[in-house]
DNA sequence: ACGATATGTAAAAAATAGTTTACTTTGTGT
DNA sequence: ACACAAAGTAAACTATTTTTTACATATCGT
């Protein structure tokens, strides 16, 4: 994959809004805690499926939670 | 990764849609042929950011190309 | 009939996502 | 000061995506 835009993300916002922890999240979607905490620094590019879930959880669109520049 | 909601897609109608070939599609979106062709497929669950470099490529939102229920 | 282009399959290798475990740090309440 | 929960780091592991290569089939124009 290439080095064009950027993704960044506003899943620790829209977890706080919510008040839930890191593993809240990660329980209610199904993945690790540590996936969460990758996600929310940006350490890496989740699966559509995963963002799918996230976007879900919090009753709003894909790329609302998730920017790309 | 569980295997909650199904993922699909409707590249293969944007792409017919703009006259794209398969190839092309790759070239534009940094990946090779066989990735947009499993996407086609369904064969897998891409990264977000291929996701958001197609829907991109064919000016709509994520949502558009892809359908999660 | 021939060459060129588009689509499909398959399988091994490479790259990256996601798990697990264990330890550290920070904040908050008592 | 202490205990506890939440957040962070790191490393080794597993699972899955994506690449690469090679070959098959269908269609279309000449």
């Amino acid at each position: 994959m290439f080095e064009s835009g950027q993704l960044t993300n506003r899943l620790a916002v829209y977890r706080a809004q919510k008040g839930y922890s890191q593993q809240d999240v990660a329980k209610k979607v199904g993945v690790s805690r540590q996936t969460i905490i990758s996600i929310e620094k940006n350490r890496y590019n989740p699966s559509l499926k995963l963002a799918f879930e996230l976007a879900r959880l919090f009753d709003v669109g894909v790329e609302d939670i998730f920017l790309y520049q």
